[in-house]
DNA sequence: GAAAACTCTTAAGCCATCTTAAGAAACGAA
DNA sequence: TTCGTTTCTTAAGATGGCTTAAGAGTTTTC
């Protein structure tokens, strides 16, 4: 678990053995079991999360009552509201694991410190931010682009053991169409 | 021009005199015309540009030969195709000029020299990308959970002298509806 | 191991938004 | 000032994807 973050944190930047320490000092583990939330929607985001393993969603509710998942996150990934964090106000989504999970945690003061204690922290986490802004965007993007049915097949082409892990209608609601719509194209 | 950066930069992060000019040093000047072209479909996003005066779009071409606007710069926004700048591979958008326009640019290869030489530069891009996945998830958010109606009244009232530099048509592509149906809903 | 709670499918009817088309108005270039 | 181009509107017809509803599987819980 210690080792998975370190892992994950040398392929971002060069960090020696005390570097890691400390910053590792700040984490504490969290266990979550399958269907508990991380964040409630209307509370702050306290942490930054590293998941170590498991499977969570965030997702709000939207004007109709519906959740709307807007991510998932998995081992190796790291999850949060990134506005409620960095802000520390209330947030707009909810956390919730989807099995088991495992997870690192840093708050938002220790991020802090560890931002002034050591500047590749600062890198590290400008290198991630990146990431996730690629991703955004490269997802707005096929959405924009496919229609349901391509989205649907794109998903299942590009990540098909993710695919698996999640109930059908959940993935539905991560490709922006109803269940019953997305059983129908799964017919063909 | 360039006490704008400063005062920019200045609301980020501390950065001494010497500090500015080094970073400042990086910049080039880049004046463009009406619908000229900063970045064109396929091609390499070599700078990372800020915005002193003027008004772009970025887009891409959809399967049926549409634009799509996925965003607009103002004065003080950063512009660029993230994904291509960070990975210098090719861009799937393009971006224009919609008034004529001044740019400060600075370049893959020195942007890595002034993270190299100063690290509140690695802040000061964290916090910039932070800010650019904030904009990113409220309006993906904003977009799921609204009609077509709602997501044109938001843009009026919370944007008023955005919307009225910019013709209706790129609008309706920025808020994702055909331009006709924008009308149509205008009437009201 | 039965009841309750989820999950997936099927099908009919509906509606928000798009497409197509064509004209009017505004703008821009020479 | 005029001609071409761009922009905006209007309206009719088409459609992708949603809603509702109901039943059949499948898990979970006690």
């Amino acid at each position: 678990m210690r080792n998975m973050l370190r892992q994950y944190i040398e392929r971002k930047i060069q960090i020696s053995d005390e570097g890691f320490d400390d910053f590792f000092s700040y984490f504490k583990m969290i266990e979550l079991k399958k269907r508990e939330y991380l964040l409630e929607e209307g509370k702050i985001c306290r942490n930054y999360y590293f998941v170590s393993s498991g499977l969570l969603r965030t997702f709000f509710i939207d004007y109709k009552g519906k959740d709307v998942i807007t991510s998932f996150a998995v081992e190796n990934w790291w999850v949060t509201d990134i506005e409620s964090f960095i802000l520390q106000k209330p947030s707009q989504a909810a956390i919730q694991a989807l099995e088991s999970s495992v997870l690192l945690a840093i708050s938002h003061d220790d991020l802090e410190r560890a931002y002034a204690q050591n500047p590749m922290i600062d890198r590290l986490f400008r290198l991630i931010t990146q990431n996730i802004v690629i991703a955004l965007q490269n997802r707005h993007n096929f959405y924009l682009k496919k229609s349901s049915a391509e989205r649907y097949q794109g998903i299942v082409k590009t990540l098909p053991k993710f695919v698996q892990r999640i109930p059908q209608h959940m993935l539905a609601s991560y490709l922006e169409m109803s269940p019953e719509y997305l059983s129908e194209l799964r017919k063909k």
